[in-house]
DNA sequence: GTTGGCAGACCCCTCGATCGAGTGCCAACG
DNA sequence: CGTTGGCACTCGATCGAGGGGTCTGCCAAC
């Protein structure tokens, strides 16, 4: 397993702690060849290094700190006479020392406008997702926080048939939930009027997180007319509430996938398909945020993904907002701009935790 | 612009009526031409046909009729010593005298079987995008049919703040729309529930295409406590309430767009650049379906399209529920599987529309 | 109209040679 | 001992030539 420390804070202010094998200088070559690779993708040669790193010694001498950094696994040779590539190693040390700075302001104040212009959650973390590619040109991806903690503020349940009804919970920052209620035996509108009453009464301004419990309740105490309803409520609410439709994965920007030539064409094919597998994609950006600090973003380099799909790829992601967490993060080739990626994802993320908590906050009554 | 008849219907017996320019041989020579590039991906020559097609005649004379059709644009030549590839002409051609078969029953089993687990409309309508591409490995593409006609069956205003609040509605087959509404000034909750009263008497049992006409109809005559409110919500219900959230497009099988060979890489990245703009995607699956006659499939072949992204690509698309109508359909390179494709959008047509029915047919009492 | 035959075009693969980038090693130097 | 310049070496990339194979277009004959 590799190093699982976040990136840095530039604001805190202890010395770069290097890993025991390397020295000041390795690290300045290790540093060099991967912004080099990143930038044009072409293996980078000693002179090359000397040349960009402004290092006052010889390229031979580079040479030898290369030969080291090969030797322990940071960097790599396609074949004997070309120049290193980052290994995942390498670019995990690359962004161990990375210090994770803020963004110009220019595209901060962009980030704040977008996100500032949606009118609900949902338009938020869309619009966020779409900040979020363009800035990076790499696949974005935001996420829906966990509902558990949210207050119930509606519920609704109308009959679409004599045996199905639609039931709707609505949170206390508007997202909507939406369960097909199929009832063992018809049930008139009257009866469907009661337990709608009944549910009402119970679960607004109740944790959503406990709706299922609260209906399961209800079940033995109900009047027997209405007990068949009840139960298929109940059985209707047992799946967690937040998965599917609530906890929704907002992806954008795949094209950027296919403009990358890194990405080979088969990769390529695996990645698309995971990313259309939306349960495994929010458990990956949620994982991955979680190896990280709090506030602050954290990646996962290529063979560091414990899914297969993956391995040629890195995510960047972070969490927010702390009391009911989403994640959100970018997806691209291990060989990214890791610098840009960290800030940008956590600028965004900074701003989404101010616009939800704006959108519920200042003018909310209750 | 080239021949926008839709695809023939096996069941309809006049005979194929060939293009002016193809007597029965060349099309011949045509038709398998195509099925064998389509099958192989390689250039087919002279001989390959004659071996293939079973034709009587030598490898000769097939030339002289290649050479003939290359002249007539069907068919074109990558360089000179190398076979036969079909140009969009070609394909559209080999479309045109095309009899869409049904399905083996196998496949239309599983079609009505799969479809058939359901709940809503929305599951179901996801489903058939994932039974369509993993029957064509295309990528498939369900767009939601539009509410206008759908008859509105309960209408919420919950309240978020003091000037924010959401309003739902939702229709007979139970899909729900959900807007923000911004408010002006300050409303109580007294207020909004008074709103909420006006509206669910005028608007429940009417045609969801009326909504904002008839919201506009209540603003004068309200109460002036009451208008700002009405105001907010003619507003956000101004635009076409299919747009966005309810007429959604279900994608599935994107990958398999980076599976296929024929495509460039380039290219791909536009399509995929498309498909993620849903707006246009629906656009073009419905007038696409539009073009062919209804109930059956209608195909649009590379520099058919009106969109630059997609010149490269062929769709297969047609339309379900004539009364309030959604289209369905496949996306994949010109070089694809045409019968194949034809076949099985219409056979998950069908079996949409009819699984469509079930949902808000049988058990259904007002 | 059809056919066999044949020359020609041209892709594809391989082979060899050359070029150049980049390395590893080594002896010398401070 | 770290650093350096020098040098031989490796190996991919590029180029051109040549052979094999495929498929065509044309033509004369049937």
């Amino acid at each position: 397993m590799a190093d699982q420390r976040g990136a840095r804070d530039a604001a805190a202010d202890e010395p770069l702690r290097l890993p025991e094998d390397l020295d000041e200088r390795k690290a300045r070559v290790l540093r060099t060849i991967v912004a080099e690779y990143v930038a044009n993708g072409q293996p980078v040669g000693s002179s090359r290094v000397v040349q960009t790193a402004g290092l006052d010694v010889s390229s031979a001498t580079v040479r030898n700190e290369m030969a080291a950094l090969e030797e322990r696994g940071y960097i790599d040779q396609p074949h004997t006479s070309a120049g290193r590539i980052p290994t995942d190693k390498g670019y995990r040390a690359f962004v161990d020392l990375l210090e994770v700075g803020g963004l110009d302001t220019q595209r901060a104040e962009l980030i704040d406008e977008l996100l500032g212009s949606a009118h609900d959650a949902e338009e938020l973390m869309s619009t966020a997702s779409a900040v979020l590619s363009q800035l990076t040109r790499l696949v974005a991806m935001v996420v829906a926080p966990t509902m558990d903690e949210a207050r119930c503020k509606l519920v609704e349940l109308v009959g679409l048939g004599t045996t199905t009804a639609l039931l709707l919970l609505v949170d206390d920052t508007g997202r909507v939930v939406r369960r097909s209620v199929d009832i063992e035996t018809p049930v008139t509108d009257g009866d469907l009027g009661r337990v709608r009453t009944v549910l009402a009464e119970q679960l607004i301004g109740r944790r959503m997180g406990d709706v299922h419990e609260t209906v399961d309740g209800l079940v033995d105490e109900a009047p027997s007319e209405l007990r068949p309803t009840l139960q298929a409520v109940r059985s209707a609410t047992s799946e967690d509430l937040s998965v599917d439709l609530v906890r929704r994965v907002f992806v954008g920007g795949q094209a950027a996938l296919a403009g990358d030539e890194s990405l080979e064409r088969n990769a390529l094919g695996q990645v698309l398909g995971l990313i259309e597998e939306r349960a495994t994609l929010a458990r990956v950006l949620d994982d991955t945020a979680a190896d990280g600090a709090d506030s602050l973003p954290h990646a996962r380099i290529g063979a560091e993904h414990d899914v297969e799909e993956l391995k040629t790829t890195s995510l960047v992601s972070q969490r927010y907002q702390v009391v009911r967490a989403g994640s959100l993060g970018v997806l691209g080739p291990t060989r990214m701009d890791y610098g840009a990626a960290l800030s940008t994802v956590r600028a965004v993320s900074e701003a989404l935790e101010r616009t939800l908590a704006d959108l519920r906050g200042p003018d909310q009554k209750n």
